[in-house]
DNA sequence: TTCATCAATCGTATTATTACGATTTAACTT
DNA sequence: AAGTTAAATCGTAATAATACGATTGATGAA
């Protein structure tokens, strides 16, 4: 029902971003993929109350955004934050965050 | 369906703070707010393409996480951003941000 | 008091999200 | 080639989100 085409491709874009961040699930997974600096995979499974599938189902969210990128190495993939795009990412939302502030009137 | 019991406070606070800005309709609500520094409202729908039922739930999840705050002044409300609450958003979206960037495996 | 206006709320339809189990696909190991 | 393991995908159920029209509630004006 989300009337995206209503809106400019940079909200879009940006709430796109916010919304891949906007799930605990997801939030949890990207302290575990930073905590392990080896890029884990099934290992969040273990870490995390939540079936593989629904892991899966949650980094493809993440992928799909660009936040993480995941190689296949051997039989396992191997899952981690993408720096590049993090920082971009962040400094995205830095810049919507600082034009946001003006003169408070009420 | 969402498991937020099983996930922790710090963790679920963070992750409502970016679904309530995951909506491209409620960035662009934010964005008519710090534009037109007096805070409108009934000006919000005549600038976006949404019905003003629709304009008012997205105000109220807004206000739910204390990004806006909204107080009635005569037969009209008056909304703005809470430099406040926005700021402490900022920092606490910011902090997680930097706590995620490690070293890069693959 | 009666009317008009603004915004919240209600009811509801549609679509999206979340979650799980089961199955499939892919890759390494015997 | 057969078996094992890991992760993606499929199918599906339950719930949440989005959006609208209609109604209600509150405030100020006539």
């Amino acid at each position: 029902v989300t009337k995206s085409d209503k809106f400019t491709t940079e909200q879009n874009e940006i709430a796109n971003l916010y919304k891949a961040l906007g799930h605990p699930a997801r939030i949890a997974i990207l302290e575990v993929l930073a905590k392990r600096q080896a890029c884990v995979c099934g290992d969040i499974v273990e870490d995390l109350p939540l079936a593989q599938s629904t892991i899966s189902q949650h980094l493809a969210e993440l992928k799909k955004v660009g936040l993480i990128k995941g190689t296949i190495s051997g039989p396992s993939t191997c899952y981690c934050i993408d720096a590049e795009a993090w920082e971009k990412a962040k400094s995205s939302m830095n810049e919507l965050m600082n034009t946001m502030i003006g003169e408070q009137c009420c």
